[in-house]
DNA sequence: GTCTGTACTTGATTCCGGTCAAATACGGCC
DNA sequence: GGCCGTATTTGACCGGAATCAAGTACAGAC
């Protein structure tokens, strides 16, 4: 086996059943990986500039991607930060015009190219594939309203908490103690904080039962992290309307 | 003539033009008229609250909207202000899920509504509509990213500065004197700050040779916003690159 | 093991924008 | 014109997050 079909086993095996992939027949997928090429990138790297003409959509195959948007004086806040089977830049495709947002590496990284006109074709000749864009733009949509949202009406130690709960749901809410998948100087940039600030927090949040040790997140109780639940998260909560939970109770 | 006749006309001319619908054939259009309702809301009605289940879509035909964030305790965002012609909740059909925002009338309004079932199907039978969606979407997704830029990135008196003069460029920038469109405490709310700072950033902006006066702003010269620019709205400036400019000569 | 660089934590200080309160301007109405 | 309600402005004050500055923990190189 020839190491490119080697690759192109893990791009099919990462993104076969993905968004905007998974409605689409093995053909057309298989056209796919042949429109598009495989990329490793080291630490740091930039894949698009603010500015930038958007030129492809990103897949993530292993390792992690942040997005994020900077002024002229260095300072910066993450958008999304991304694992893999997640994409990037496919909105940006769409909006017309130059690129908003960095894209960077985080660590070593492998990536799913597609050229622009190839998702934009695929979108014009295939409306489910369109209607699966619709559904990861908008999807991306709400995660930047989500955001509005916490930098603008909650407190930094309300936005940790409901950056911790959403990550617990993630995980499965099953345990009560996780890992952080991202740094946290990361976290804080993602938060519109400074990692000062979100050391501080994390501190706090043991008056709530919750302590922060290195990656490590320990929760008191399943329910500890009520408090910082919002309408929206807790459509996704699997504890929902539970007796247990003190928000809900209301 | 009768009244019904008499509003179809009014929509018609309204939305003929205008995405997602300009692409589509007269009668196709037609379907859509039939397809949705013509509704009349007095000032501060609220369309959708926060977490109710997207029903449609809406398009201003005439007076304002804006869609717009709250927590619990009062405070808010506005995400958007809407002017006639433009659309809103489009993007929440396809986020899956409850409504992240609210949307509420700014005076009295007349709004075009359609099913959202109606918009979906239209997108699946019919590609260069889901691609005037995707581009909807997408230049929505834009603006947030630019308030997420501007919530977290700037000053209130940066803030300002951008807003207003992306204001100017789409009042054409041919006159150095122009009407806000929206009262200047919902500016402040859609910058994320308080009318206070507003009004006091407004009076700072007298330094720049910006004066603005009740909803009037004047300009000293063509040039005197040019300070609050960026790469973005470069794009979309009409003296672009002009020796003038003293950012563009950097 | 030490060294080194990075990430994180902790403390002291500063400053900006929010809050509260009061004054003023303005538009609609009679 | 005068009156009233709302929007905006202005001023005084306060608090919380950023900033600046050390100090600490930790991983990797050797």
């Amino acid at each position: 086996m020839t190491d490119s079909t080697n690759m192109l086993a893990v791009v099919w095996q990462r993104l076969r059943k993905v968004q905007p992939f998974a409605d689409l027949s093995d053909d057309r997928f298989q056209g796919v990986l042949g429109g598009g090429m495989i990329r490793t990138f080291t630490d740091g790297h930039i894949l698009v500039h603010q500015g930038d003409p958007p030129s492809h959509m990103f897949f993530v195959l292993e390792g992690q991607l942040r997005t994020l948007l900077s002024n002229e004086d260095g300072r910066e806040v993450t958008l999304r930060l991304l694992d893999p089977g997640v994409s990037c830049m496919g909105t940006v495709l769409f909006m017309g015009g130059l690129s908003p947002v960095t894209v960077e590496t985080v660590g070593e990284v492998r990536v799913f190219q597609l050229p622009g006109h190839f998702v934009k074709n695929l979108v014009l000749q295939h409306p489910p594939f369109a209607n699966s864009m619709l559904g990861i733009i908008a999807a991306n949509y709400r995660g930047a309203i989500q955001q509005i949202d916490t930098v603008t009406l909650r407190t930094p130690l309300q936005r940790i908490g409901h950056y911790l709960l959403v990550e617990h749901i993630l995980n499965g809410s099953d345990d009560l103690m996780f890992e952080l998948r991202f740094k946290k100087s990361l976290i804080a940039s993602h938060l519109g904080m400074t990692p000062e600030t979100l050391s501080r927090a994390f501190r706090k949040m043991q008056q709530y039962g919750i302590t922060i040790d290195g990656q490590t997140v320990r929760l008191k109780d399943a329910f500890a992290l009520c408090h910082f639940c919002d309408l929206d998260t807790k459509e996704c909560c699997p504890f929902r309307g539970s007796k247990d939970c003190l928000i809900c109770e209301i």
